[in-house]
Parts: structure tokens; C-alpha cells; sequence
DNA sequence: CTCTAATCGAGACGGTACGTCGCGTCTTACG
DNA sequence: CGTAAGACGCGACGTACCGTCTCGATTAGAG
């Protein structure tokens, strides 16, 4: 059954757009790269502030200072927007996770996991805790899934697939929470060591 | 932070609506209950077939031979109508769900969960895997926290907040991937034994 | 070839509109009716002022003040808003006009239709020498012709067909001269004996 | 009273453009040359398709092949394009027109009228009954207008001002009608003996 | 036969109007 | 005389052209 805020779904879904091509990736004027990144952090900033369904282009484009029309040559619906700003960001947090797998030292996996997150720490607080949280749990799940379709399962008790969503979930939420703490209550070094010793005993933990 | 889509946040951010008292409780009229039960109805079969965000109150209303003024004499606003709907259930759950830990016997306690699940799958299944299911996770760890919080903790290792957050969110996933699953792949006992080996080991495992 | 701006054709041209069916005609809302008039004399004020193109349906509803909206609850666009407006009364003159064949008395004839002109003097002002001149033109040559296709021909030497156009034209012309003169410098029967002159001695004069 | 569409008016009523100087008249480059050409050919070739009004300058740019900005450079609005286009025929033709008064042998200038329009019969089959038919029909008679005013009325019963609209919209319309009719159904002379009979007895009678 | 200046293509941009859609209120007229 | 039907104001949607404005890349035509 469809989820229904995924980013990359609602991405698939958006029909033709007979306007102009959106110029987000190969463009080299200097003015569309500044509308570009004004719109970014103009829904960044929104974000904080409200969800991010009952954020309208309108406001986006106010707070950037940049014309409602100009939107539309740079991303086809808000929710490209936001997939936009937050596949980069995901798919190299993903990497990362994914990289525990791979290296034999999970704890260190973890701690670079944890100190990326706490270096971007204002913009992951956003994307996590603001108003786009639930997409990006959604888009995080699905990202992860596409890679973990190409390893091998780790415990036979658990559904691979299962224990892909609960993996994610599981850090998404995590450090979701982590981020909402007040700023030092929790070293880089705590967060990684709850992370891993949740998923060693439960998830991956062997037959 | 403000989460999104949550349904209790959505529920006390409407303002005051001055068209007439919303009979949703207090009405003893049969038609009242009448309209009611259609409305609920129709939602829950759009919600099989949409996103809960692209579902009309013109469509639930058509849906349910029902008038569109009529519907606001009910609920405040759709997100009212499936918060009304949601939290019975949500409620019902979470009592098994937190009932658990009270009793001795884990075990028993995730299988009467899924059972319950199980007797009522096609409902279960719209409310987590259908148009509104970001939504109904969200709620149900905000209630899970209400709960929770008179509760003492379990490990120490673990922020209860966070063990909290965890436990509902696994149960829910894994409730919600099981129902995605074929009528009869995973058995009831199958997915209780998941949830007790995934959590007990963990979560509730002392320090 | 096509006449551009000939208001049935637009009409016609008008593709679908999924919005919600006009209330034009069969309304019996007291609402409906104020609103539609609303409109046709804020367009007529606007008509006077500027040409129609330059007339936006903003304007008009801002002149009505009605809510942009609504305007497309009564007319599908701009010109179909104008073609009801002047479609009554070009089938009103028109029929004087044609009168003038069957009767007897020419002289008679352009009298009532002279006179007929006067008594809506402002009206017809704007309609024909207002910013929806040329559309109304048009569109009297273009009505014109229809009934005058179910008559027989009365001069030999002239093709009927631009027998018609000039007689329509002329008398149009001569109207929309006269209305644009000051208020009393020529009477009802000054330009009644121009017209009769021009088009007696011409148009119907046998061969 | 303002004519709506009037080209010059239009023309006049363009605000000051800050981009460059119009190339269209002191250019001596050949490349703007073959620019100019190409959009008068554009345009043109669009008019015999759809109402002038219904013509974008985009679209003008694409048939002429031509950027879009350089349309710019040449005419600050597509109403001067097809001005330039029309003036300079519609002064040669309005020359004709008038030396018809001039001249002892009515019959004769009628004559050459018709046999120039005949020798560019697709271009004025477009002007007259193309996409810009009612605006070059006001053009017409604004410029007979013009002329008129310096010459000395001719039948006294008749207005000279509305004796000019009515020979300038009678010979507009018969030479419209004309060109819409099958090639060779009417010969220049036919035209040319309808158009004078007309006249002689109308507007050209004595009093 | 350069080289300087005019001309052009490409396209981002701010604007304004378009017509559609869904909302929630509120009036009516009907049963 | 209460309720359905639906007109209405409201405001966001996404599209379409408008005309302005950099930019470089050519390409004349004057020195």
C-alpha cells in the first residue's frame, strides 16, 4: 500500500510540467544558483516553525525572496523540494550507516555516524524534529531498503526486510531524539554506544 | 517542536468553529449516530484506496451519502474525524501494548496483541498501512509517552523517553509490515515471537 | 476564415469547464441574480473606460465586487459574460432591422429602429462605440446573416451575401456615429431619413 | 470614444521600452535585416491560422525562427509588428481609395483599386480576413479619416464624417467578401462595378 | 584583414492574469 | 421550521506569457 508522503513517491507521481525545465542540477547561471539555495533555506527556516504540509509555496518563496513563478522552474512541487534538500543529506548518512555493516568494528561505525549527525547538528535538528520529521523517517526507510535489497540477511529469525525498517527506525529515531535533548546532555560518544548495543542484542543478534 | 501531522496537536490547533455545537459525543439523535458511523465508514474507505492528505471532506461526505454541511456538524475538520477515529483504537492497543510489561509473562503479552491485531486486520491494516499511516505513528508514540511516563523506568542504560519511542515504534512496524505481508505468511505466534525476541532482549533487558 | 473576437464563436470555443455548471438561467437564488447583475453592469462600466481585451476578469469582479471565483460560476470567461450581455439586444434591434424588408413603409421601418436606439441611448453608447465595438459588430453582421438566409435576395446586381454585410454595417456604423455626436445634434428622424436614404436607393433598389 | 484595438493607438500607448533601440527602421546590418523579414513572415503565416490576438510573441519567434528577445529589439510589442506590417498597405491602398475622388473617372480608380488588391490577393486575403481582420478594418478607417478631413465634403444631406466611415467600410467589407470567395467566382471587374454602383447611388448621390 | 561593435541565442527572472480547486460560512427555499 | 442544496468569499494551486535583464558567441563592416 502507497505511503503516502514518501518524497521519492510523491517525486514518481508528479505528472508532466509543460513549463521550462527545472535547472535545479546542470545549470550555470550564477542568479539560478542563488534562487536555488535561497528556496533550500527559505524552507529550512519554515521548517522550523510549522509542518511542513501546512507550509505553502508561497511562504517558501517569500522567505526566500524569490518570484511564486521562479519556484516552479526550479522544482516541479514543494515535496521536490524538500527531497531535494534532504536525499543528499540522507543518502550520505545512509552510506554511513550501511558502512557499519560492512566494517568489522560496528562501535566505530556507529561513532562516525553519531559525530557526522552532531557536526550538521542545526540542519539534521530540522530535518528530523521540524516540520518535514515524518517524511524524512519515510524517505530514510525507503533509501534503506533500496540498499539493504542488495546485501545479505544477517539474522534468520527476522525478516531481512523487517529488520531493515526497525534498523532505520530505530536510528532515525534515535538521534531524532538525541537531537531534541538540550545541546550537551548526550556526547557523541553516549548516542553511539545506546545505538549499538540496541542493535547488537536485538536485531543482530545472531539465531 | 511542533510534531506535524500528529492528530491530537491538529485537533487542539483548530479555532473555535461557529456553526453549531460538533455532536461527535454528546448527541443522542439517531441520525446523528447515523451520520456518524457513515462518515467514519467512508473515510476508512478512502483511506484504503489514497493518502489520507489528497482524501476531500466532499469526498468522505459522498462517500457516506452524507451532506457536506453535515460533516462539520460532526467534526471540526477531517483530521478531527480520524483522530475520532484513531484513537479508540490506538488506545485499545496501547493498553495491550503497555500491559505488557506489567505482566509477568512477555510472551503471552505480545501474543495477545497480535491477536488482537489479527481480529480486526482489515482495520488495522488501513490505519498502518493505508493513506493515514505516518499519522497514526506518530499518535501512537505520543500516547505510548503519556502512558509510559507514569511508569518507572526498565534500563538504565537506556533514556526511558528514548525506550519508549523504541518499543512503539518497533511494535508498530512490525505490526504494519505483517499486515503488508500475504493473508497467511507469518502466523500470529510468528510475528509475537519476533516482537519478544526483538524486544525483550533489548529494551527490557536489565543493565 | 475565422472571425477572432465574433462572441458566438468564442463561445463556442469555450472548452469545458469542470468547475460547477452556470447558474445563468435557471437560478432562482436571490444571490445568483444579484451577482449576475453585479457583473454585467460592472463589465459595461469598465466598457466605457476601456477597451475590452485590456479588461481583465479581475476587474470586472472588482468593480462588481465579486469574488473572482464567482465569476466563473456564471460565465465560463469574459466573453461569454459580454455575448449575454449584448445578445439580447442585437436580437432585439436585429429584428427591427429585418423588420424593415418585410414592411412596407421603409421610412417607417428606420424610424422605430432609430427611435429604439434612443430610448437605450447610454446602453448602446457603450456597446458600440465602448471597448467591445468591434465584437459587437461582428457579431450583428454575424446575426445578420443567419436571418437573412431564410430571405430571398431583392437586388440582382449585389450577391445577397454582401448585400447583407453592407446594409448591417452601414446601419451599425451610422448608429455608433450618431451615438458618439453630442446628446441633441441630430434627432430620431435626421438619422431614420440618412439611413433610408442610404440603403433605399441602393441596397433595395431593384435591379 | 477610444477604438479598442486601433493599431496606432496601440502603438501610442506603449510605454517607454529600456532595452534597445527599435532596429527595425535605421538598421543597416543584415542580419537584422533577415530578422525583420522573418517575423513579418511569421506572423503572416500565423494570421491565416488564428486571431491575431491568440498569437503569442513566442510563437511568432518559433515560426520565424527567431529568439525570442530579438522580437524585442525589432517591435516593442507584437501590435507594432502587424502595424508595420499593415501601415505601409494600407496607405498605398487608402491612396488609391481617395484618388478615386480626385479623379473624373470614378469607374476607372475603382478599377485600379481592385486590380492591386487582386495582384496581392493572399496578402490582403489575410489582412482583411485573417486573424487582425477587425483591427485593420478600424486602421482603414481611421486613415480615410485622416485624408477626409482635408478634403470638401461631397453630398450635403449626408455628414462628411460619416459618409467616409461608411465609403471606407463599405470597400473594406466588399474586398473582404471578395478575397473569402472561391478564386476566380468574381473578376476584378465585377468588384469594381459593384463597389462603384454602390457608391454612385448612395453616398456619392447628389442631394 | 583585422578588430571593434552590433546582433544574436540562450535562458533566468519578476510580474500579472489565468482558470481550477477545496475550504468553511451562511443564506434560501423547500418539504 | 429545520435541513438539503448550493452560492459565496477566500486563498493556494500550477500554467502561460509578458517584457527585462544578463551573459557569451558570432559576425558583420569600418578602419
Amino acid at each position: 500500500m502507497a505511503k503516502p508522503t514518501k518524497l521519492k513517491s510523491n517525486l514518481r507521481d508528479t505528472v508532466a510540467h509543460n513549463i521550462e525545465v527545472p535547472a535545479s542540477s546542470t545549470s550555470k547561471d550564477a542568479r539560478a544558483l542563488r534562487s536555488g539555495q535561497a528556496l533550500r533555506a527559505g524552507l529550512l527556516s519554515l521548517l522550523e516553525r510549522k509542518p511542513f504540509e501546512q507550509i505553502t509555496v508561497r511562504e517558501i518563496c517569500k522567505e526566500a525572496n524569490v518570484h511564486y513563478a521562479t519556484f516552479f522552474r526550479h522544482h516541479p512541487t514543494k515535496e521536490a523540494l524538500l527531497d531535494s534538500i534532504a536525499t543528499d543529506e540522507i543518502a550520505q548518512l545512509n552510506k554511513l550507516t550501511l558502512a557499519i555493516r560492512a566494517a568489522d568494528n560496528y562501535e566505530a561505525g556507529f561513532q562516525a555516524l553519531c559525530a557526522y549527525v552532531d557536526e550538521h547538528r542545526s540542519l539534521w535538528s530540522i530535518l528530523l524534529n521540524g516540520g518535514a520529521g515524518s517524511a524524512m523517517r519515510e524517505e530514510w526507510v525507503h533509501q534503506s531498503q533500496l540498499v539493504a535489497a542488495r546485501e545479505k540477511p544477517i539474522a534468520s529469525w527476522l525478516p531481512t526486510e523487517l529488520g531493515t525498517i526497525c534498523a532505520a527506525t530505530w536510528i532515525a529515531e534515535t538521534l531524532a531524539w538525541w537531537l531534541a535533548q538540550p545541546p550537551r546532555a548526550y556526547s557523541v560518544d553516549d548516542i553511539a554506544k545506546i545505538l549499538y548495543r540496541m542493535l547488537a542484542t536485538s536485531i543482530m543478534a545472531p539465531d
